[in-house]
DNA sequence: CTTTCGTGCAACCATTTGGTTGCGGGTCGT
DNA sequence: ACGACCCGCAACCAAATGGTTGCACGAAAG
């Protein structure tokens, strides 16, 4: 199970930013990436390295430069790992569950 | 929003193991905890106050033991923002969304 | 061919993190 | 009252982490 460098990767802030921004633009570089963020363009491809590595993008070399996508597929294996676990909790406390989370609206 | 202590409670894979005993349980002690894990009473009490800290359990005294209650609260807010990140470009994501939406819901 | 641009790799540094041991204090049973 | 039990705090340690700088290499542009 991968679930640990989902989990990992998205852990921290920069690396959420970036992952965010590759999603927005649907594909980018690292030098792209570093001009938006606040560190080195080093960081960001450690940054995007470690975000391929628990397999949320893929890179793909274009002539000179590196190409990083979106590949979102973890983040449904990461939301299966918490529903799952929600429903546990909700087995154990699924009547005290109606009345607590019914300021949830919707 | 505080996802950042969310996604990196979840980050370690001790941690993710005693949120899931937790939440099977309905509610334990450290010490019951630390019997079953591999490390010792210390270390998992650390690990649920990062738990607390990202408002995925709540501690309460009684007597002389603490009692920890999952609060999976911040998983739906985690979930959220998965879905605003990919649901774009992965339907699939969606899908998910409304499902864990139905358990939480109505 | 020479220059410039985008990368990746390596060394290095400071801070955080997961883990331990040791200790003192409140709570329960006898 | 006394001992056993559960707990939190503090000090300490090794390893991982996020960040930097410097450099060398292949591809594109002049």
């Amino acid at each position: 199970m991968s679930s640990d460098a989902v989990f990992s990767a998205l852990a921290d802030g920069t690396r959420r930013s970036l992952f965010e921004e590759v999603s927005r633009r649907g594909a980018a570089t690292p030098t792209e990436l570093a001009a938006a963020a606040p560190v080195t363009r080093q960081a960001v491809t450690k940054h995007l390295q470690a975000l391929e590595g628990a397999g949320l993008v893929a890179a793909s070399r274009e002539g000179r430069e590196t190409r990083y996508r979106p590949t979102p597929r973890p983040l449904g294996d990461a939301i299966e790992w918490m529903v799952a676990v929600g429903g546990e909790w909700d087995e154990r406390l699924g009547a005290l569950e109606r009345s607590a989370a019914r300021r949830r609206g919707r």
